[in-house]
DNA sequence: CATGAATGAGTCTTCATTCAT
DNA sequence: TATGAATGAAGACTCATTCAT
């Protein structure tokens, strides 16, 4: 027992229920071990979200600000950061939405570090795609808007991406990538020979993937 | 008092701390009324939730069936789609926001019937992307990821517009479209002279829009 | 039910087993209710705990004041004061036992508050002992050790009288009156034709008196 | 370390939080050991307190006893035994307090046991006070009163004595033999050329003590 | 139509204690 | 001698719901 396996019984609740309809037995039963026992690993419950959510936007902040070094183009920047957003999300899909879900959950003690995390995160987007609209690489009407698409779109592959399903990880990862450059108006031939495809982290809190129905369906 | 007004008391508190953590003295507390009055409203907690859910399911059904009646083609059916998804969910902001995230929160008693109404809906996306490629209307390398990446995005609306922010509503919903038709690689000259901006209709369990910071910021 | 009765119930409770040994469902029991039903008559176990001292100390702070009033002479004064400090204690036994005892079990929040109850009662001894020794009318070496042992005596009454014990609270205020004449040097024919017995208020929180043993054994 | 050690860690604690209220977890880490550790040297909290209880209970029944054994006359006998009383209490504060407030935390299996030494020290008391007012040295109204108000004016001195006060404990035991003299109306010329400050014996439960702030004050 | 009072089951968390190491 | 891990029972408190008024 520790505190990873502690977090992924929490992920996969708090994924499946919500952080407030999931019960401190119910979290101890998932991890194998009496409620009591798991405040020798967590301070409370709700530090218990924290450190999951904690843990996955630093990942998220860490990848998506390699992903911006790893060119100076806009267009490859961006397809670097929007091949990671996806990789993350889809490797670590509980994880992702728990951190994506909770954030209402925390208490007014925990809540603005967190939101400063998700802000930087966020701030990575802006700033591709600032950049990329001043230097004349994207196209579009409202810059806001496709940022927001765009999250929100790759954000949404923890809803549906199955571990065992039609599409491997990297398919969806090469397929939000174009669509991130037709939003743009981007031309992908600008993206050939260019292995945009980053790997992603798998994090401690999240469970094994649990194999519920075909993906993509 | 009368059903719809302790129905927005409820949306307000479910889309800001979800259902699980609202109380029910809260509820009536939102309202206006003591708990118990609630009762003679409502059956149980989770009746509310319902009430809710299912008013807001049949109306996107009702409206995204009419939006596919307004055309035979294609590109035309989808314009109307996305620009009534658009309006309903940036119209019934936290209504959309409730009906999405609280799935979860229903009881087997309940669940299935609003899942139903779920998949009813997002059969009228499918049902418009299918035929759209077959006939060649549209271009995508995968049918289901566009779907899905697509609604994500549209239903991502209710989690950043604001009433009072730069943008109106009918502006969002033109910028959907045209997104759509990027994605699907349609040429948006079909749109002249078409008028698709549906204006939505208001659920009696939508909150009086509070205008808390400018949107799409 | 009120919240007289839950006083009562309470105070029984914090008398013989301490507030830390006493559980919300005891007390419920005590006061005949359900223990959630006792969150409708206190804010909490320890608002309980604090109402009850409250009025205590404000009664005593009362009657206190109130005896220093019936004369100017410092030996008059002196057997009132000790007479109602002996009759409320004599009284209010179980409640003067939590007053006294439980000051330690209160949060940083409310301590301050009810010490600074306790100062001002004590400081209405101080004021009279200082003003009879500087006018003569009292012969000690040492003031402070007086006052200290007059009330700690005085409050022991809480530990041992009995209602129906040998002898009358009348009798018990009496004899004490006499003790700190002693203990004072004062000569107790000041008090001839003076009835200083007065006669101390029952307070709500006080239950009603379980004759355990006899009294004064 | 050891028992001692522990002993004290814990009059520290019970004395200022009171045994319910004080956890085993704050026990451990008074003593500067792990809270399993403690069950080393004791085999559970109430046996803990009840070794704490009984060692103090035993040495007030020898320090007073041998006392009475000092002379044959009842008024020296007071002033020694009141002069132990005072000393022990004094030297022993904590350790004192507690002996006297958490007799309730005993449960039924050592109650008795613990009942019966107070019993036997208070029976100290009451057998000097009985033959004085019998061959006529003492003069008062009721024994048993003064018997009470003499013990709880001693074991007052727990409450308010400090180490590094204004006064040193001989003064202190001086003057209550002094009070105790006046409440019996005995000459006190009779103590002329008898030192009857006793040196009370420091207990090993007894905390290394803490000058908080001035005594007597 | 409305509510204060009531409750059994539940909440998160801490408890004293045990035991393998 | 010492402790980290473990736990069943209990801690205070809140829950959704009912009902007499």
């Amino acid at each position: 027992m520790n505190l990873g396996k502690v977090q992924q019984a929490a992920v996969s609740l708090f994924a499946a229920r919500g952080f407030a309809a999931t019960g401190i037995r119910d979290l101890g039963a998932a991890a194998g071990i009496n409620s009591a026992t798991l405040y020798h690993y967590v301070g409370s419950k709700e530090d218990l979200l924290v450190s999951i959510m904690r843990d996955c936007l630093n990942e998220m902040i860490r990848s998506g600000s390699e992903a911006l070094r790893g060119s100076a183009e806009p267009a490859i920047q961006l397809a670097f950061l929007v091949s990671s957003h996806v990789g993350l999300t889809g490797t670590n899909q509980l994880t992702a939405r728990v951190a994506e879900y909770e954030m209402r959950a925390l208490s007014e003690a925990n809540r603005p570090a967190m939101q400063e995390l998700r802000d930087e995160y966020e701030a990575l987007f802006t700033q591709v795609l600032e950049r990329g609209v001043r230097v004349g690489a994207f196209n579009t009407d409202d810059l806001t808007m496709a940022r927001l698409a765009l999250m929100e779109m790759g954000t949404g592959v923890a809803h549906w991406f199955r571990q065992d399903g039609r599409l491997r990880l990297e398919e969806v990862q090469q397929y939000f990538v174009n669509m991130a450059y037709r939003i743009l108006a981007v031309d992908s031939t600008a993206l050939d020979g260019v292995d945009f495809v980053v790997a992603p982290r798998r994090l401690d809190s999240e469970p094994d993937p649990v194999q519920v129905r075909a993906n993509a369906s």
